[in-house]
DNA sequence: CCTGCCTCTGACGTCAACGTCAGATTCGAG
DNA sequence: CTCGAATCTGACGTTGACGTCAGAGGCAGG
């Protein structure tokens, strides 16, 4: 049982960031009496997760989407178009990052051999 | 030469992009005596570099600092430390989305097995 | 000369994922 | 009990890459 405090310490983000996460439907939380959210260990790797999908380009919105099929493993058509949607955006997002790399590696050697 | 509407045309970003790339010291335009923004063919390439390098993360100051290496092909010791900077970010971008990449397809594969 | 589209500058609007601040509570160590 | 640290809600601020709108001027065809 963690307190928010904590939590962010393990998976690394903000507690600002954890509450907004729950404002968008994303982490849910139990309350003490006096209303401070605790949460289970298995947040933190939620929450890293989280973290990845964001830094893949997902907004809260996909994410939240995503959610029923993660939690149950269970999909309608429509999730699991998304599913393939978001899986083929990342696969091109990569070619592309692997293109920009290239030229990148091209700049480099050039500017070794030109100082 | 191209009026910036054809640019816009045939790079395939907004005429207010090609007008806050100018903004920004991105992109450099002759002017008609009237004022009209006039490019090279070239400009033409150069601006689909540039956005690739906003969707590998780059922002307009660091295409900026850019500018000179990809120029010139000259660079000073800071240049280069930020071109490997740039570099070593973005393989570390792709990793990450390696990683997510693997599992959205676990997520797939699971979701096709129990649908 | 008229007209409809293109372009100009300048300025405010947008969107997402938080940061930050205020003021009030609550917790826990001593 | 006390007092500093952690937490709460609510609300406004930030940043980057543009979108959008207003008002004015330019350009080509008929």
């Amino acid at each position: 049982m963690l307190k928010i405090g904590r939590l962010a310490e393990l998976s690394g983000v903000s507690v600002r960031a954890l509450r907004y996460y729950e404002e968008q439907g994303l982490l849910e939380s139990e309350r003490t009496p006096a209303g401070q959210r605790v949460y289970q260990e298995s947040a933190v790797e939620r929450v890293r997760f989280y973290q990845q999908l964001y830094a893949a380009g997902l907004t809260s919105r996909h994410i939240a989407r995503l959610l029923p099929c993660i939690d149950s493993g269970h999909t309608d058509a429509d999730q699991r178009r998304m599913l393939r949607e978001q899986r083929d955006r990342i696969q091109a997002k990569m070619d592309e990052l692997a293109s920009v790399l290239r030229r990148l590696d091209e700049l480099i050697d050039l500017t070794r051999t030109h100082p």
